[in-house]
This record gives C-alpha cells, structure tokens and sequence, in this order.
DNA sequence: CGTGGCCTTGACAGGAGTCAAGTATGGTGG
DNA sequence: CCACCATACTTGACTCCTGTCAAGGCCACG
C-alpha cells in the first residue's frame, strides 16, 4: 500500500516493535492496516478542530504541533509530535476533534485508514494494548505541561521544555549528542508555554548569557545540561521511555549524585 | 466481595453501562473482578508518587483529586475526580506513577484488583475499549486544563473551573439546577489554577460581586451562567459527556444563539 | 530590491505574587 | 459551657514578573 518507491516498513510497525516484541500474526494484521504518505508543508494545518474523527496519523519525519485557539483568539501549543509520534491516537475513540494539528517544519505522515485501525484494535488485544499504553504516555505529557505551565517562573519553563525535546528527540535517535534540530520560531514557544513572544525572547538571551544553551536556526545545543536540568527540575521519568539509559548517559544530573 | 452490608452494584458496571449497553457475558467478565470498599479521611493521600502503580480505584463518594509537587515546592493540582471516575486508571498500562492522589473531602473508593482488571482488558476488548475512551476524555479534560491555565486571566480562569466542575456534577448527578457540592478551600483551587491563594481570594470576591456565583461552606451556585460561561469561554464539548442535552438544558448560552 | 517573517529592543503598565497581620469558624477538651 | 487551637478566609502594602505596544533590524525569498 506504500506509495513510496522503495520498500517501507509499515509505520505502525515501526512504532510499535520499538515498545514490545510481536508476534507473526499481530505482524501479520499490522500489514493490513492500508495507509497513504503525504507530505505537509510548514505551516499548514492537517486536521482541523471540528472535524471528523476519522484519521490516524504516524509522523514519518518533520514537527507537528496539537493546537487550540481560546475565545479571546490566543492559541496555544498542548503538545509537539515528532517522528514516531502519533498526534491524533487521542481522538481515535472520540468523535469529533477539538483541536487542530500544525506542521511546523515541513513534514511527512502517514494517514492509516481509521476503520481498519479500530478493527485492528478490536481483535488484536495486545497491539490496542500497546496503542492504549501510547496515549497514556502522551497524557502524562500533557500533565508534565500542565505543572510546568502553572508552576514554574519564565526561565525555568523554558529550559523544562528544552529538557523534555531533546531527550524526546535522542530516544527517537534524532539528535546528535547535545545538539537536535528543533524548527521551532519564538513565537511557536511563546504559544507552548503561555508567555509572550517578547518574554520569550528576553528568557531565551537569560538561557544564552548563562552559557546553558544555543538556539538558532533550528537548531538547539544544550550547553551545560546539568545547569539546565537541575534549573528546570526536569525529570525525564513522565516520558515513560523504554531505554532509560539514555538519561543515565547524558544525565549527570542522577551520576552527579553518586 | 464487596464488604457492605447491602448488596451493591459492581462498581465498574455503574461506571461503564453509564457509557455502553454490556452484553451478559461482558457483565459476568465486570462481576469477576475482585474489588474492596476504602474509606479515605480528608486530607489524605490515597496513593503517592512512586509508588507501584498497581492499584486501580474507582470513586463511589467524595471528591480526590492527582496531584504534584515540582521542585519548588509548589503543589499543583491537575486533576478533580468526582463519583464514578476512576482517577488512576491513567497508571493501568504504565509502570510507576509520578504522581499523588489525595482526597479533598472525607471520601469512599472502589479499589480494584490490578491483575484482575488487566485480564478483563486482555480478555474483553469492548471493555478495554471502553476504559480506554475514559482515559481519552481524562486527557481531554488536562489539555482543556493547560489552555485554561496557560491562556486565560484569573478571573476567566476561575470562571472556567467553576463551569467545569458543575457541568460533571450535574452529568453525575450531583448537581441541582445550579447548584453543587464543590468541597475545595480557596488554597486547593489556587493549586488547581495555578495561581496564589491570596488572589483566588481577590478573584472570588470579584466574581461574587458581579453576582455571578456563590461559593461557601463547599457548595457553589452560580448565579448567572450565561455570563459566567462566556466569561469563561466555556464549551462542555470537551469533556465528551453522553447526555449533550444536560447542557442545552441550562446552557442558554447556545439556547441563546436560537 | 522590495516584501514579509522573524527576531530584537525600549518604554511602560498592570496583573499577580509575596509577606504579614488580622478575622472568622469550627472542633476539642477541661 | 467556655477557653483554646488549628484551619481557613480576608485585607493591606509593596514588589516584580510578565504582557503590551511600538519601532527597528535582519534575513530569506521571489
């Protein structure tokens, strides 16, 4: 079903084998889960807040961003999807989708067809199991979000939200040590921490001037990661990552302690 | 099992044949699953971070809710749970919660047996199903949670609580017209909004003065709905109830629109 | 080479936090 | 029945973090 002319590996496959082994015949049924890759430019919304609940969506490659607009016409950013990500499982048992979802960089997903996953889900106990365990990680997300927001003064918001992106980013084995492509402009942080575009600007010089991190051109480098962690209070433990080494291996903020 | 002396309902068929009818055979699956009745006084935490996750509560009476501290110090709130939710169901599939549950009022749990329950998902996948959709919605509730803190002023930020709370409670059945039991102290709704204590008090005498609610001794009454929903930028959409005509019923707001 | 994003800066205002003290309220025990 | 105490609520004064407004600079792109 791949319209891709080299041969790709199933997305859903992709995501899932990264969590648990399957077996031949759950293989077997996630292959006959039809699915159609397309292409968003930056920018561009791909699903809309009032549509159908009928898509389920792999990110392939690029930044998409769930949003939702206030009455007094603020958006705001409720969570970042990177490859492997699936932005829109939430709304595969709820009828109509109350928010959008934006490229924010240019980006590939691919669109399963929405009956065959709810088929899928239905007779394969443990693949919903396992899909039911992602939306979970991706609430505890949002409530990771939720005590930032509420909780924590400009700077130190900021770095949480550095924090969280680039141990996301280095489990999905897209950065590169300290450094990870982060496409993001000031005004897209501004709306995914509740502060103004101007205070973000100012926070960012703050994290710059404090030597803890580099971010240009899409591009952000930690620069002293123990600095920045212990400021932000991040404890990557929400994300409920298969490999916790990887904290263990960059974070000497728990090697610091021995 | 239950260790009442009158005979009660399985508390997880309350809970679930309020959302689906359930077949003979789902119904037997529910009885199976051994559960205890818990009293837990005011004040009292029920489940803290860290702990296994391998307990799975249903609330009968009373109001819990999920808590957090950050490294401030600072306790935040991220969610209520009232009767009929199940406030850790979010920790079935994951390994250790990051987080409290703590009773804000004298309170009465159903708690679950863990395996049992992870057997009745393996085994019975339109009870999954629908246990997973009640995660779907409890995440729901936080992502509105985080717009509401992130975007709105105090004063729509409270007014935004309020609509909510009494919403659920109506749709539980715990409201009357418009009023409800909401047993929270001015320094638990500061948590919960993500604001001081001393300024939720400002914002209550303000919200009062408008005549748009009363809130003493833990009950609230709301005064003027359409103000206050509109102020609120309220839209119960989200909470994904089933009787959607609870709203039209005192929600003028769209009547209003006709 | 113009135009539009995006980033940066300055000046100013105001919402919200903190600190601290004082006032109900309710439960407890003598 | 009343003194006592803890908890919750109120209030005032002050500070400051953060938002708003407005203007200017820097690119990238057509």
């Amino acid at each position: 079903m791949a319209q891709e002319e080299r041969v790709m590996e199933h997305p859903l496959f992709t995501n899932l084998a990264r969590q648990a082994a399957l077996n031949g015949n759950e293989v077997h049924a996630i292959d006959q889960v039809p699915f159609r890759i397309l292409s968003i430019p930056k920018g561009h919304d791909l699903v809309r807040e009032g549509d159908d609940a009928n898509s389920c969506i792999v990110v392939i490659r690029g930044l998409l961003a769930t949003t939702k607009v206030n009455e007094l016409a603020r958006r705001q950013i409720s969570a970042f999807h990177i490859a492997g990500d699936m932005p829109d499982l939430m709304n595969l048992h709820l009828d109509v989708r109350d928010n959008d979802l934006r490229a924010l960089s240019g980006s590939e997903v691919a669109r399963l067809d929405h009956k065959a996953m709810l088929n899928l889900c239905a007779t394969q106990p443990k693949i919903a199991m396992l899909l039911w365990r992602r939306t979970l990680t991706d609430a505890s997300i949002i409530t990771e979000w939720l005590l930032n927001i509420a909780s924590r003064p400009a700077l130190n918001r900021l770095s949480h939200l550095f924090c969280e992106m680039l141990t996301r980013l280095e489990a999905a084995g897209l950065a590169d040590g300290s450094s990870c492509p982060l496409p993001l402009t000031q005004t897209d942080l501004s709306e995914a921490s509740g502060m103004s575009n101007v205070h973000v600007n100012r926070s960012l010089q703050e994290l710059r001037a404090q030597k803890l991190i580099t971010f240009e051109k899409g591009f952000l480098t930690v620069l002293d990661w123990d600095t920045l962690a212990s400021l932000a209070g991040f404890d990557p433990s929400y994300l409920h990552l298969k490999q916790q080494r990887l904290r263990t291996r960059r974070g000497r903020t728990s090697a610091a302690l021995n």
